[in-house]
RNA sequence: GGGCCGUUAGCUCAGUCGGCAGAGCAGUACACUUUUAAUGUACGGGUCGCCGGUUCGAUUCCGGCACGGCCCA
C-alpha cells in the first residue's frame, strides 16, 4: 500500500509534477491496463463484463454432493485457478461453499467463446454451463459448453499458494483475507455457529431476546469511558453505550424475568491484543436466581457452544490448551490474592500494601486505596496466569456497585468472574435490587458528578425489581478461546485499526 | 506512554559490510486438447513506507514521522 498504485485518483491528483507522471504512465497499472483492455475485448466480443442474477444448478458442495456422470448443470463461481494447455484449458470456480474444477475445450465451447474464454483472469466470476464428468486422474469436473461473464476484476488477487500473509492487509482489506485464507472463513463462520447457538440455547430455556437503546443520555452499567456524539434533532450530546445493563434491569421491573440482549457496546479505550473498542457482548438476567444459577448456565452455555462449533471441549492453542471440561475451578478472590501477595495481605495497611505490591514489579497510583492496589494485583498477577477456566468469587464490594453484598460480609460483593485463557470471559452478579442502598452507591461511584447517576433506572428500582442473577459475556473473547485465536482482531470481521493516510 | 522488531515487484519473500535491485507465484508472448502449485521457452514489471541528514554516491548508515507486530506500563 505504497501510496503510489493505480486506482488512487486522489492521491496523485494531490501530487502534481514529474513524480506523479512517472508513477500513472509506468508500472502503476500494469495489471490494472491490462484488465481493463481483457473487459474491453470482452464487451466488444458480446460479454457484458458485469451481469446479473444466474440461476444455477446449485451451490458448488452441491454439485459435488449430487454428482452424476453426464449430468447437465449451471455452476458459478470465482476463477481462482486457470491451467491453460492450448487448445484446451482447466480452471477452478469458488462460491462460499466449495471449489470446483472445470474444463473447457475448443471443441467443446467453439473457436469464439474459447478465444473469449482466454480473456479471462484469476478472480474474475463466471456461469458456466455443461456436464460433469471424471478426469483420467479422478477428479469430478464440469465439461464447459458455454460461460458467460458475471464479474470482472480490475485487480489482482492476493498469490494462490502462500495466501494473503500481511496482517495489516488482512485486517483492513478484509475481503483479500477470506478470499485468500480459508482458516479466515472458517473462523468467521465458526462465529457464527457459536451465535446461533447461543441463541439457541436460551431461547430454549425460555429467555427472551431484546435490543435496548445504544444512544443514551448517561452512558452506565459499567465503569469505562463513553463515546459521545451530537444528536442533531435535540441538540444534545449522547453516549453510545458501554452496557445495557440498566435498561436491561427496566425489563425486569416490566415483567421480561429471562430476558437478554447479544449485542455491541462500545468503549473509549485502547487498542491491544484483547481490546476492541466495539465489541460483542451477551448480557442477560434470569429473575429469582441468583450467582450461583448464573454459574450453572454459563458452564452449560460455554460447554454447548463449544461442541456446537468445535465439536470437543478442548480448546485455547497449542501452546495454551484450554479444556473446557466441567466442573471448572471455583476460588474465592482474596485466596487468590493471599497465594500471590501473601497470606498476610489483608492485615498490610495501605503503606505496607503498597511496597508489597510495588515488590511485585507493579507500579502504583499514590492516590490508590487498599481496595484499588489489591485489584492491582488481581488484574496484573493473578487473572492472566489462570489459564484453566476459573470462577473467581467474592470480589471487593466497593468494586462492583450493581451486586448485592455477600449474606456473610458486606465488604464482598455476591460475584464471580469466569477467566479462560486468562481473560476475563464473564463476570456474573446476584443482582442489588434495593433502591435505596443502589441509589447510594451510585451516587458513591459519581462523586462530584451527580448528574451521572442514572435517576431514571432508581425510579424503576422504586417499583420492584425481583431478585435476580445477571451475567455479562464476552462474545469475542469467548471466541479467541474457542477458535485458538491470538488476537480479538483475528475474530472480529472489520477491527479497528488507525486511519492510514492516503 | 516506553522498549524491541517489521515496511523491498500485484502477492510471498531474499538481498545490498554505501556503488545499475533478485527469486517464486502473478502478468505478457509463443508452444501444448485430461491438467490440478500444469509444463517448456522468452520478455516486461521497482519512489526498496514517508521526510530530512551524512556522503562523490543512500534502498543500505544516522535522525524524525506514519502504519503494523511483539513485549512492558
Amino acid at each position: 500500500m505504497s501510496g503510489c498504485k493505480g486506482g488512487r485518483g486522489a492521491i496523485d491528483a494531490r501530487r502534481p509534477g514529474p513524480r506523479a507522471v512517472e508513477c500513472t504512465t509506468m508500472e502503476t497499472d500494469e495489471y490494472r491496463e491490462q484488465r481493463e483492455r481483457k473487459r474491453t475485448e470482452l464487451e466488444a466480443l458480446g460479454y457484458a463484463p458485469y451481469g446479473s442474477a444466474f440461476a444455477r444448478t446449485g451451490r458448488l458442495a452441491q454439485i459435488r454432493s449430487s454428482f452424476r456422470e453426464d449430468a447437465r448443470v449451471r455452476a458459478a463461481g470465482r476463477l481462482v485457478t486457470i491451467r491453460a494447455m492450448g487448445k484446451s484449458q482447466f480452471a477452478d470456480l469458488r462460491d462460499g461453499t466449495d471449489r470446483f474444477q472445470i474444463y473447457v475445450q475448443k471443441n467443446g465451447v467453439g473457436e469464439a467463446a474459447f478465444q473469449a474464454f482466454k480473456l479471462l483472469d484469476l478472480g474474475d466470476t463466471i456461469g458456466v454451463e455443461g456436464t460433469l464428468f471424471t478426469t483420467r486422474t479422478g477428479e469430478q469436473t464440469l465439461k464447459v459448453e458455454s460461460w458467460t461473464l458475471l464479474a470482472k476484476a480490475l485487480r489482482p488477487p492476493p498469490e494462490k499458494w502462500h495466501g494473503l500473509k500481511d496482517v495489516e492487509a488482512r485486517y483492513r482489506q478484509r475481503y483479500l483475507d477470506l478470499m485468500a485464507n480459508p482458516e479466515a472463513r472458517a473462523r468467521f463462520t465458526a462465529r457464527a455457529r457459536a451465535l446461533r447457538s447461543i441463541r439457541a440455547y436460551l431461547d430454549e430455556r425460555g429467555f427472551v431476546e431484546v435490543e435496548t437503546p445504544m444512544l443514551q443520555a448517561q452512558a452506565g452499567g459499567a465503569a469505562a469511558r463513553p463515546f459521545v456524539t451530537h444528536y442533531g434533532a435535540l441538540n444534545t450530546d449522547v453516549y453510545l453505550r458501554i452496557a445495557p445493563e440498566l435498561y436491561l434491569k427496566r425489563l425486569l421491573v416490566g415483567g421480561f424475568d429471562k430476558v437478554y440482549e447479544l449485542n455491541r457496546n462500545f468503549r473509549n479505550e485502547g487498542l491491544s491484543r484483547t481490546h476492541n473498542p466495539e465489541f460483542t457482548m451477551l448480557e442477560l438476567y434470569e429473575a429469582y436466581a441468583d450467582v450461583r444459577g448464573m454459574q450453572e448456565l454459563v458452564t452449560g452455555l460455554i460447554t454447548h457452544t463449544a461442541e456446537t462449533v468445535t465439536g470437543s471441549l478442548r480448546a485455547g492453542t497449542e501452546e495454551q490448551p484450554i479444556d473446557l471440561t466441567p466442573p471448572w475451578r471455583e476460588v474465592p478472590y482474596a485466596d487468590l490474592i493471599r497465594e500471590n501477595a501473601g497470606p498476610d495481605w489483608f492485615e498490610l495497611d495501605r503503606e505496607a500494601a503498597r511496597k508489597r505490591a510495588e515488590g511485585l514489579g507493579l507500579s502504583i497510583d499514590p492516590g490508590w486505596d487498599l481496595t484499588l492496589i489489591t485489584h492491582e494485583v488481581y488484574e496484573k498477577r493473578v487473572e492472566g496466569a489462570l489459564r484453566q477456566p476459573t470462577f473467581v468469587t467474592r470480589f471487593p464490594a466497593a468494586l462492583i456497585p450493581l451486586a448485592r453484598a455477600c449474606e456473610d460480609d458486606a465488604a464482598w460483593a455476591d460475584v464471580f468472574e469466569l477467566v479462560i485463557g486468562g481473560q476475563e470471559i464473564a463476570p456474573a452478579y446476584t443482582e442489588l435490587n434495593d433502591p435505596a442502598e443502589q441509589r447510594r452507591r451510585l451516587e458513591h461511584q459519581a462523586g462530584t458528578e451527580p448528574e451521572k447517576v442514572d435517576e431514571d433506572f432508581l425510579t424503576a428500582l422504586e417499583y420492584g425489581m425481583p431478585p435476580a442473577g445477571g451475567m455479562g459475556v464476552g462474545i469475542d473473547r469467548l471466541l479467541m478461546v474457542l477458535t485458538g485465536a491470538e488476537a480479538i482482531r483475528d475474530v472480529i470481521l472489520f477491527p479497528q485499526l488507525r486511519p492510514k493516510d492516503t
